[in-house]
DNA sequence: ATTAAAAGTTTGCGCGCGTAAATTTTTTAT
DNA sequence: ATAAAAAATTTACGCGCGCAAACTTTTAAT
């Protein structure tokens, strides 16, 4: 702090002994300019603490460092911890984000992106709902901005994908539950909203008859993003009509697993691999919360590092590459096997 | 859509008929004009779909319709719940709420806020972290920024909190557990992050004075925001020794007691108040995944609809009021019992 | 019908910064 | 030392809108 209050750039070029425009050319990007005036700048931006008004920057400049983070379910702690990664790195390289949460609903979902668009973000990192999402109007969107979708793949949208393997997620889990004792059923909603959930099923049938069995598949009624409090009526339909095929369960999901493990403990239903279980579960993608559940849950883990890390680096090749690709990148990360009481 | 593209406002007045000082009236407060005026404005706004330039907006505007809403860890499904509440009616307001998360990190959380600063915004909603809060930073900001604090109170910070009332939930649980069985202990973290602890264990001890019964306390390590994971190391510890002062807990909040409860599944300790259990367990907030633990959890719920309502009314008040209140305000909301299997 | 209040129009300035062109200064290379 | 390249400066305009003042028109009240 010092004397007097610096109100401008143009205060503070004075202040600093540099012009305007250089001073300008700075904030855009400190190594544009020579190292001794970046080191003036820098003493006196520590002497005056000045900091450029963020709406006439964005007002002018042809490209804002604004990006934007689009989630489809917030309350679920698997988006809020990958979005928490993504959202540290871009502070990192100098980006402002901005975290949005569609709650599960289509139509704000579309709202968010018409929000996000009058922000002019150099780009955007977007988990879609999926199956529910209005597919053109995000598809306008992408033509208007950069965007890299992340977590849930919609065909030919965005310029880029990245996200997790399904059939590294499933084939390991089936394999694993296989060869430890019985080939497993799969166990979904019947209209999931996620594409994952599709590819998931897909991946478990061709494991199954990869290795002889017959797959059998469970699927469970229910509409929206409560997918623990679906997977809990589900289960307990299934459980007391007792027209569970096998003893061991595949869940398509760990909100899923949750709700039937769950539902397994109000009817008294032993899960686990002891000698006193009835029931052998596992599951998919290492929810937060998984390891707390009764029992822990044994789940193919998402590589979450990876992909959110991949998903900024895919943006800001995108951004560097002026919006577009050639062609649409798409990039998939394998899972990792977490062996736990379930299963 | 229509023939020629508006560029900005002074095109969408002339397109519209209006000049453009009235037709900035409209979007700076629609019923502040006409209502043939305002009719014709919006029957303008169908046809060529034009939006006032956000930034330019900003820039001028003595007041902005920006708002901010800082949680301490969104990756608690609770915060997560909560901000989606607040976040609508922002919307439904006119206004732009932008949700930041310190992830349980005070560094970030002064981040957030300075950041904030920048954006000039109308009014800020801010769950502080609490004990770890950087109190002088917060104190300067609220100087500037017209602050409600809610969830997390900190004495004499910001010009209101709206919270809930932790000696409504404690004394239900206590009376309840009390009343059906036998009084609990008491089941925390040495040194909670949050103040709503110290307000819990001390209504804790009060309830137990009143009814006649020893308070017992049980302290457990562990620093930062992973309490699951504290809880059920601290309930681990706790239960293999056998230094449990009695058969019914109380924890201070569900996160804790979801950690306990995992503790106690490995443990093979049942619990509930059927006749084979050796433990009841009750807590304190009604997290959104209470209802899905092993066995579900009994808690006294937080009045989630009232708290995020009064918040955001409260911070409408603060902004009309100018940004100052005479004397701070705080509101408190009864919790609500809600009985499942754990006790 | 008269009048005052309310609402809308014209005019014009200013916000804080981006950016471009022309010029001058400094650095690097020969 | 000299030329060429790089960086900084000067000058000047524009972005899109907020806002204020003075004036004109419409609306509501007596």
């Amino acid at each position: 702090m010092s004397q007097k209050r610096i109100r401008n750039m143009e205060e503070f070029a004075a202040a600093s002994g540099i012009s305007r425009p250089t001073v300008s050319k700075y904030f855009h990007d400190p190594d544009s300019v020579r190292r001794s005036t970046r080191t003036r700048i820098e003493k006196a931006l520590k002497l005056y603490d000045y900091r450029p008004n963020i709406f006439a920057m964005n007002q002018n400049r042809k490209l804002t460092k604004n990006v934007g983070i689009v989630v489809p379910y917030l309350a679920d702690p698997f988006f809020a911890e990958i979005a928490r990664n993504i959202e540290q790195r871009f502070i990192k390289a100098g980006y402002r984000p901005t975290l949005y949460s569609a709650h599960g609903d289509p139509m704000l979902e579309v709202d968010i992106l018409d929000g996000l668009r009058s922000l002019k973000p150099a780009g955007v990192l977007l988990a879609p709902l999926g199956r529910a999402s209005d597919r053109r109007e995000i598809e306008k969107f992408c033509r208007d901005v950069p965007t890299v979708l992340f977590d849930s793949n919609i065909d030919g949208l965005g310029e880029a994908f990245v996200g997790s393997d399904n059939f590294s997620f499933v084939s390991q889990t089936v394999e694993y539950l296989t060869r430890t004792g019985a080939p497993p059923s799969f166990f979904e909603m019947r209209t999931p909203a996620n594409p994952n959930a599709n590819k998931r099923r897909a991946a478990y049938i061709e494991m199954m008859e990869r290795l002889g069995f017959e797959p059998h598949i469970v699927q469970i009624e229910g509409e929206g993003w409560a997918f623990e409090e679906i997977g809990r009526r589900g289960a307990l339909k299934v459980l007391q009509d007792k027209t569970l095929p096998t003893d061991a369960i595949l869940c398509s999901n760990d909100r899923l697993a949750i709700g039937l493990l769950s539902a397994c403990c109000e009817l008294r239903i032993r899960v686990g691999r002891g000698p006193d279980c009835s029931l052998r579960v596992a599951s998919n993608d290492d929810h937060p919360f998984a390891r707390f559940t009764c029992p822990s849950l044994t789940t193919a883990a998402h590589d979450y590092d990876s992909v959110s890390n991949r998903s900024v680096e895919t943006l800001f090749e995108l951004i560097e590459s002026g919006g577009k690709f050639r062609a649409r990148q798409e990039t998939l990360f394998p899972s990792r096997l977490v062996l736990r009481d379930s299963a």
